[in-house]
DNA sequence: AAAAATTATCGTATATTTACGATATACTAT
DNA sequence: ATAGTATATCGTAAATATACGATAATTTTT
């Protein structure tokens, strides 16, 4: 059992889904927030404000980038990260649209169901 | 180990991870969808459209039920279900709050990092 | 060259999610 | 009353997510 079927929806939904999971988690908005913020987006800054382990961190870290919502660049000893602004601008645009598809159909509901 | 650390977190920020969990499985932004376009949003033909068992479908819909984006009323035998649209309003602008907030920084950064 | 510092990754434990079949419940139709 | 329907819930298996410590890799600093 448990056989993934993400896969069999409309990929536009796909791709909403796997932005809405990589911020389903709070630590990963509030580390879009603090890269955001600083201007020296350095991994052990984010560390310091994050109440996790760094190990923790780390691997949320991963997964913002992995869904391409920040970039991360090796800088020597440190590792630096910052918004992919476009990435954020496509995640929300995406919403914004399932947000008016959804409500294209407002006037014509009920208040409440059936 | 693996303790929740999830309530560690601002509450504004939790609230939108609530939301964005709520929607971060393909199926329920297409049960959403579904229960938008039809008048008669009844369980049975949620089950119809989308490609997973009843039970699981059910499983969803209480989901989304839980986080209050959709609304659930047992008609007789069936089960009807609409959107809470006061509820989609408040996830969108609290996103929409979310985006804003993040791209007051976006001028003072440069492209790329560090 | 050695010690210290920063970060990613590995290993691992636990918790949660996803999915289904089977069943219980409750209503409708015969 | 009985049979049939619709849906929620239970039980369960498998997959994925969350969290941490330990460690490896790499770069500074001493």
């Amino acid at each position: 059992m448990s056989i993934n079927k993400k896969n069999e929806f409309d990929l536009e939904i796909q791709e909403i889904a796997r932005f809405t999971k990589a911020l389903s988690h709070p630590a990963r908005i509030a580390i879009l927030q603090t890269i955001a913020e600083k201007k020296e987006c350095i991994c052990g800054e984010i560390v310091e404000v994050i109440p996790l382990a760094q190990s923790t961190v780390s691997q949320h870290l991963k997964e913002l980038k992995e869904v391409g919502l920040i970039q991360g660049e090796v800088e020597g000893l440190k590792s630096c990260y910052c918004i992919h602004w476009e990435k954020l601008d496509e995640f929300y645009n995406s919403l914004t649209l399932l947000y008016r598809g959804l409500n294209k159909y407002k006037k014509n509901s009920k208040l409440g169901c059936c």
